[in-house]
DNA sequence: CAGTGGTCTAGACCACCAA
DNA sequence: TGGTGGTCTAGACCACTGG
C-alpha cells in the first residue's frame, strides 16, 4: 500500500496543473477532503503541508487553501535534483560529456571538503554540459569510493544519481549548497564555451546520504549568461 | 499559551548550539522525549519534523535521530529574511543608504511584474548598503501602495519588514526568488564600488501577504566577489 | 453564528534496525 | 526480539473568518 497522503498530494498536484483548481480558487475544506479521500483529516493535513511547501497552495486559518500561481515554476534548480533530472522536466536538449574519470587518493582539499584520511580515495569525474550547442556548464564530481565502488562512463553519462538510488540501493538525503560568483579559471576556458564572459557562476554542492554520510562534493561552473537559480521559500 | 511543538523545536536548537548534543550524536527517542517534555508522541514528532526541516537532524527510521554539523551558518540568505535580519545574525558591520523614495505610477514593465492595473502606484526604493566600509548591494524596491500606504526615509533607513510587519501588521508569507548574473548597467556602476568588476548578481524576489496577495517585487544587485547564497535542501 | 484551519492527544499497526 | 521512526485514525478544543 502506497502511502495515502502521497497519493491525495499527487492527486491534487495534477488537479492543480490540469486547470481542475484555477490560482486563487479555494480547495475544498479538510473535512470535505477527508471524506472524498475517505481518510483521516490528519492524513489530509499531511498532504496539504506538502502542498504548501512546495507552493501550490497558501492555507489561512478561518478562510480556507487557496491555490496558487505556479506558472513561476521556470527553472527547478533548487532542491537536491541531478542534471539530468531538471532537463528531463524541462523537456530541453542536451548532451553530456565525460571528460575525466579516475579513480585517486583524496589530496588536502578533499580531505578537508570531504572529511577524509589521507588513505582513502575518491572518483574524480569531470563532465561537460552542452544546450542547444554550446557548452555551457562543467561540472567537477568528486565520490567518496568507500559509498560508490565503481564508476564507468557510460554511467557518468546517463545520470550519477540514478545509479546511486535506484542500482546502489543509497539514499541521497539532503545537501548544503553554496552560490558564488568567481573568476574564469583556465580549466573553465578550455572545457566551455564561454565567449566574451570572464566570470563564471559556481554552484558547490555538498551530499548527504540517509545516513547522514557526506559522499560527494560537487563544483559546477555555469556561463553566467545561462545561469539561474530559482527558488520558493517560505517566512 | 504558546505552541507546544515550537517551544520544544527551540529548546532543542538551544542544545544543539550548546553543544549538549553533538554531530553524530544520537537524541532521545520520541517515546522519550514526549515523555520528558510531557506532551504526545505526535507533538515530539512536529518539532523533530521541523529540526530536520532546518538541517539540524537526520532522522532515520528503525535509528533514531542524528544531530547534524551545523556549520552551515555561514551566511543565512535562504528563506525570506531582510538585510538587516541578515546582518544582525552576523554581527556585521553595514550601514544602509536611501539612495531614492518616491510614490509612483506603475510603469508597463511594473504592471506585469505585479499584477497592476494602470491606475495603481507603487513605492519605489533604491538602497545601497555599504560593508566595511564599501558600497556592495544595490536594493530596488517596488511596494504596491494598496498594501503600504506610506513609507519615509526613516522607515527604510530602518527595516522594512519589521515595518511591514510589526507596524501595519501585515503578514509576510513566502516569496520566488531568481539568481541570475548580469553585466553591470550605468546605475550599478554610480551607486555601487564595483572596482574591475563588470558584472553583477541579481536576486529577484516577488514577495507575497498572507492572504496570497503579491506586494512587493525587489531586486537585489551585489558585487560578484562579495555575493553568497547558501542553501540546505532535502531531496 | 457556523465553518475553517491549528494544535494536541492516545492509541494502533507497520517496516526497519541492531543485538 | 525489542526499540525505533513512519503512517493512520478518531476525537477534542481552540482561534480566526465571514456573513
Amino acid at each position: 500500500m502506497q502511502r495515502k497522503y502521497n497519493r491525495i498530494f499527487l492527486d491534487i498536484v495534477s488537479q492543480i496543473e490540469q486547470g481542475v483548481y484555477q490560482p486563487n480558487d479555494l480547495l475544498p475544506s479538510e473535512k470535505t477532503l477527508s471524506d472524498q479521500y475517505q481518510v483521516s483529516r490528519d492524513t489530509v493535513r499531511k498532504s496539504l503541508g506538502l502542498l504548501e511547501q512546495n507552493g501550490y497552495i497558501q492555507k489561512s486559518k478561518g478562510k480556507g487553501s487557496f491555490v496558487l500561481d505556479t506558472n513561476k515554476l521556470d527553472f527547478p534548480v533548487s532542491g537536491v535534483v541531478s542534471f539530468k533530472e531538471i532537463n528531463q522536466r524541462m523537456g530541453r536538449n542536451f548532451e553530456t560529456f565525460v571528460e575525466e574519470l579516475k579513480c585517486q587518493p583524496a589530496n588536502e582539499q578533499l580531505q578537508k571538503n570531504l572529511n577524509l584520511s589521507s588513505e582513502e580515495r575518491v572518483w574524480k569525474l569531470i563532465r561537460t554540459r552542452k544546450i542547444d550547442g554550446e557548452k555551457i556548464i562543467l561540472d567537477k564530481d568528486y565520490v567518496v569510493q568507500k559509498y560508490v565502488e565503481t564508476l564507468t562512463e557510460v554511467i557518468c553519462q546517463d545520470s550519477l544519481y540514478q545509479y546511486i538510488e535506484n542500482t546502489l540501493g543509497l539514499k541521497i538525503a539532503y545537501a548544503n549548497k553554496e552560490i558564488t560568483m568567481q573568476m574564469a579559471t583556465d580549466e573553465d576556458r578550455h572545457y566551455l564555451d564561454l565567449k566574451k564572459y570572464d566570470m563564471v557562476a559556481v554552484v558547490r554542492s555538498y551530499t548527504y546520504l540517509d545516513d547522514t554520510s557526506l559522499f560527494q562534493y560537487t563544483e559546477s561552473r555555469h556561463r553566467p549568461d545561462k545561469f539561474i537559480f530559482v527558488d520558493f521559500a517560505r517566512r
